[in-house]
DNA sequence: CGAAAGCGAAAAAGCATATCTTTATGCAAG
DNA sequence: CTTGCATAAAGATATGCTTTTTCGCTTTCG
């Protein structure tokens, strides 16, 4: 999605069990044991160790002395990690985490507007200006690639004007639940006119730190973009990566 | 705050060097090297990369070969951790760390509260009335702190209730500012009887399915909150754990 | 004569393995 | 029902080998 590389033997049995894990192929209340691992993946106890560490700093797992290695229930996860979104993004689990980033958007992007149109520096408003009209450009000759990468960029840089850095600290997300959208084909063919005339809205709003209307426009921009992705949802059912 | 025991040598590894680098006293671009830790923490190479694995997945260093550990810059963490969260709620960046969440909850809670209006169930709605209760009973009573545990099982309810898995995530974190709101006196010794009032408004309307209703008192509760944590914190000004 | 390219050595993390320690659990005996 | 012991599994340490990466030196070519 944004940075795959899994880099060393550790990284890369995290994430073959971590995917198991939320895949539900090894379920909650399973208990695993090092030895086990060990040459279900082929490595040494220290990776598998290490591994252990990584997934239970994300709650995943839980590890006790005597009985083994035994999985978390979800309510248990830490599910705003990175990583758990990517698994669960492409996987087992894709519409629930889809829904679920979709209603937090709905919640964050609004504030951030208004907080953006309070404290963004004049280089984000034209970066937010300029990420418009290459939406603009792309979205009319139907380049859909083109367009996400503007869209993304928007969003991301409006976060980060946010002047708040756990909004800031979603902007991957957001660039994943975007990529995740046209890459599935939730989304039309061409985009709807009317998102491209809010995020200038928005641009302008912020630029002019009209706190409320870059509050409105945003709302109507994820309000739209939710609707329409339930739409696309229910015609393009089953759709595997 | 919640689970403090970092069990196992290699957690009491992650806790003290992840605070030493939330408090800055080991900035972004120091480059540790393993040996170095293994003398400082009095731990063997194997528990201390394993610390180092945690942090790294936290994204709070990063470890290359022939360079050694360099701890990252603090856009490149994973904020939404639980345990970076708490570091720095007790430590410097506390300011800054309440404001950002105090911002996410400005977003999140009111659209949580409207979801919940629609998924609740009677049992959740149940729970959300008999916080309310004890809030108004510990708030004339001036008991903060069972009007602390009621106030934050009310919010974790309702996030629950949202029926939204990353926001009911987030339970913990609102708890913890929470939390750290009255323990820091960062309210006043009396509970505003009108805070207590619009928490009966979002129960009342989550039970009668008014999305709209449990929004907007919502917004009020968590609009008061931040403000009068402003103001309390103009005058308490430093204050130390 | 200078710069670029190539080569080699060393430093640091990555990985594997062996061994010992600690603790929890289950069973058995009192 | 309690006490205690045997054992299984993870926790921790120590050590050695491997791999990668950087740095410095040398060589070669412009």
């Amino acid at each position: 999605m944004v940075d795959n590389p899994p880099a060393g033997l550790h990284g890369s049995v995290v994430d073959r069990l971590g995917m198991l894990i939320t895949s539900g192929a090894v379920g909650a209340g399973e208990v695993l044991r090092i030895e086990q691992l060990e040459d279900r993946f082929g490595v040494s106890r220290s990776v598998v160790r290490e591994a252990i560490r990584v997934l239970e700093s994300m709650g995943m797992v839980t590890s006790r002395r005597r009985v083994g290695i035994t999985v978390a229930e979800r309510v248990r996860w830490n599910l705003f990690d990175p990583q758990i979104i990517g698994w669960r993004l492409d996987g087992a689990g894709r519409d629930e985490q889809l829904r679920s980033l979709g209603e937090l958007r709905r919640g964050l992007e609004p504030v951030a507007a208004a907080l953006a149109a309070r404290r963004a520096t004049p280089a984000q408003c034209g970066a937010l200006t300029g990420a418009v009209m290459e939406m603009a450009v792309h979205g009319r000759s139907g380049d859909l690639e083109s367009y996400l990468t503007a869209d993304v960029l928007f969003h991301r840089t409006l976060l980060e004007a946010s002047g708040n850095e756990m909004m800031a600290a979603l902007g991957g997300v957001v660039a994943a639940v975007l990529a995740g959208r046209t890459h599935h084909h939730l989304m039309p063919a061409h985009p709807e006119p009317a998102a491209i005339r809010w995020h200038a809205e928005v641009a302008q709003a912020v630029q002019a730190g009209d706190a409320d209307a870059a509050e409105r426009a945003m709302r109507d921009i994820v309000d739209e973009a939710t609707r329409a992705m339930l739409d696309a949802g229910d015609e393009t059912w089953n759709d595997e990566t």
